[in-house]
RNA sequence: GGGUUCGUAGCUCAGCCAGGUAGAGCGUCUGGCUCUUAACCAGAUCGAAAGAGGUUAAAAUGUCGUGGGUCCGAAUCCCACCGAACCCGCCA
């Protein structure tokens, strides 16, 4: 392969090459390739991850990649709301337990009324996170799309070869159950849950299935049925298809032509495409495989498990941008993911921004091709015409000038303006910047940041976290001194206000007098300047070191300092 | 049992998915400076002094897990092996 500029697909990234292959797969199976639609499911059972995240956006990169190559195409982001609920995710109600196996789209919202159901409650929330990112997409409910009878055909197909399908499925993935039931789930008429009743014959006729609800294990438990027996009509909607079989029902109904997968579900696919393939007679959609998101300590997000790591709290510290960088950049690869991830995240994107500007020389061709390309992606193929008005502050900074302010008990917007006034003292930014946009977010959310957390490197230490009215350890003499010291700033300070204390000069002067009267307090006392000096971090930003203490204090407000020291000796 | 990913500097990792000069941060070593706070030191520090501490600039640091293959050219593509992690295993 060669990356000379001729052989260049799109924008250059494997977003890219997934769309040429895509567009080259269709024109050989003879299908047309107006409207090229592609898929991505998102899960209802549980609270929305970055991962569920991850397998839209990328979907719908591909969706862009086809759209800069000239075929319309469109994203169908397809909710699962029709599957039952298996387990009572962590951290929900209680009483949910009594809605184990329902459909998720008939459970009350665990959150309050804002939405209509358990199902749609968390639908919602990751299609916030992709109305968030600018991500366009066309929603379908998967009640809604069985109830409307959309599916009918499929499910009839399907059921009318159950006995096929189940040897199939057996033989590809050691799946016994399918021999004996089909891969169809009634919602039982008597206690309303999936699951539980299984599926015996398939009355060819009248479309209609019969059950028993016999119960079943579900994970590791055994669910026990209500025993009722009887029989459901598929175009009802009140029962859906195995996941076994349910993708390619999909796929057909609704021409989708890609659908992205994590592994976890690879087996399912497989066998989804066979069915696609061999029973629908609809050549499968194009799939790319990517690996699952994992936590810092190795193990799989998961909706159930405690450690979710979902859009908003990404949105909470980092850009939209930030987070549609970490999914685009590249799709294999096992990620580690944090929300520590995120300052690296931000600076990265301002980097390629400098780079996709020309701010900043990449002279790698093929490099600086790619990182073009995920950055037209990032802005979803209509990038900024000039960046003139962007202002690149490393968030580092950001978060570093944001740790030192926040213990001043000051609402987020004067936080801001001390911030954005030292950012001008450093020169990163002048006074007309205060009206920009993009630059006060970003200041927004590095405050957000130190809210949660205390330190850049330590997204776990939480060890460090200062709880604002603890008192911290120190001798009776290094009591006394500490007062004293509050003592003579607060004279200092009330001398202040009758004069007036504008110009800088005047601040600088101030600034040593503090240092001095500091100073001065432990030489009297015997005592080392650097034991005071790290008296007074501890006390102010519960760390050893810190800022040049005269500065930082004038900077702080003499009086809101000793305030601080009050409460915490 | 089936499958996937990862292995790169002392440490943490980027680069690999479209082959073309081996990279960053931290640490280490060396020199300059000790300077209006981008979380440096304690300022008028300790020491008689060399120096210490700090900062800054540059440098050093590599069998790119091992072995083979393709190629003019491989960290990157292919195969085998070793090590680590993850996913699936009759749930959806």
């Amino acid at each position: 392969m060669s990356s000379s500029p001729e052989n260049i697909i799109g924008k250059g990234t494997w977003i890219d090459k997934i769309a040429y292959t895509l567009v080259e797969r269709e024109k050989k199976l003879g299908r047309s390739t107006y409207n090229i639609k592609v898929e991505s499911g998102l899960g209802a059972s549980g609270i929305p991850h970055i991962g569920s995240m991850g397998d839209a956006v990328r979907a719908y990169g591909i969706s862009l990649a086809l759209q800069n190559l000239g075929y319309a195409s469109e994203l169908i982001a397809f909710s699962d709301d029709l599957d039952g609920l298996r387990k009572v995710p962590t951290g929900l109600p209680k009483w949910l337990e009594n809605h184990i196996c329902k459909p998720v789209s008939t459970i009350p919202d665990p959150f309050g009324d804002c939405h209509d159901s358990y199902g749609q409650h968390m639908s919602r929330l990751l299609l916030e996170g992709l109305d968030l990112a600018g991500v366009k997409y066309t929603f379908k409910s998967g009640t809604q799309t069985y109830r409307s009878g959309i599916l009918t055909e499929q499910t009839h197909t399907i059921l009318s070869k159950s006995k096929l399908i189940g040897d199939k499925i057996a033989e590809s993935t050691g799946q016994q159950k399918y021999l004996k039931f089909l891969p169809y789930f009634p919602i039982c008429e008597n206690c309303n849950r999936l699951y539980v009743a299984n599926s015996i014959d398939y009355l060819e006729n009248e479309k209609a299935v019969t059950y028993s609800c016999t119960g079943n294990t579900i994970g590791k438990k055994l669910i026990q049925g209500c025993g009722h027996t009887g029989q459901v009509k598929i175009q009802s909607g009140n029962g859906k298809l195995a996941w076994k079989v349910e993708f390619a029902a999909r796929w057909q109904a609704f021409d989708i032509k890609f659908e992205a997968f994590g592994k976890d579900i690879m087996d399912s696919v497989k066998i989804n495409d066979w069915i696609c393939d061999e029973i629908l007679k609809f050549s499968h959609p194009l799939h790319a495989k990517y690996e699952m998101f994992l936590d810092k300590g190795g193990k799989k997000i998961s909706k159930s498990a405690g450690n979710v790591l979902t859009p908003q709290m990404w949105l909470k510290y980092g850009t939209p941008e930030s987070l549609l960088l970490l999914l685009y950049k590249r799709i294999s690869g096992t990620r580690h993911v944090g929300i520590d991830d995120i300052p690296a995240l931000m600076d990265e994107y301002d980097l390629f921004e400098d780079i996709f500007f020309g701010r900043i020389k990449e002279p790698n061709d093929s490099k600086r091709l790619k990182i073009n390309g995920v950055y037209e992606y990032i802005n979803h193929i209509r990038p900024p015409v000039d960046d003139s008005s962007s202002i690149h502050i490393p968030y580092r900074i950001l978060i570093q000038q944001a740790n030192l302010f926040k213990n001043q008990n000051q609402g987020s917007d004067q936080l801001l303006n001390i911030i954005f006034d030292r950012l001008k003292k450093y020169r990163l930014v002048k006074e007309e910047d205060i009206k920009k946009k993009d630059l006060i977010n970003k200041i927004k959310l590095a405050i957000n940041w130190v809210g949660d957390f205390n330190d850049l490197n330590e997204g776990e230490g939480e060890g460090n976290v200062i709880r604002a009215n603890e008192k911290v350890e120190m001798t009776s003499i290094q009591k006394d001194v500490v007062s004293k010291i509050g003592n003579e700033l607060t004279n200092l300070a009330s001398n202040l206000e009758n004069k007036s204390k504008d110009s800088k000069t005047q601040d600088d002067d101030l600034a040593q007098e503090v240092q001095t009267i500091i100073f001065n307090n432990a030489k009297n006392n015997n005592l080392q300047p650097k034991e005071i000096f790290k008296l007074l971090y501890k006390i102010l930003i519960n760390s050893e070191k810190g800022p040049r203490l005269g500065n930082y204090i004038v900077d702080l407000g003499i009086s809101n300092v000793v305030k601080v020291i009050e409460k915490r000796t």
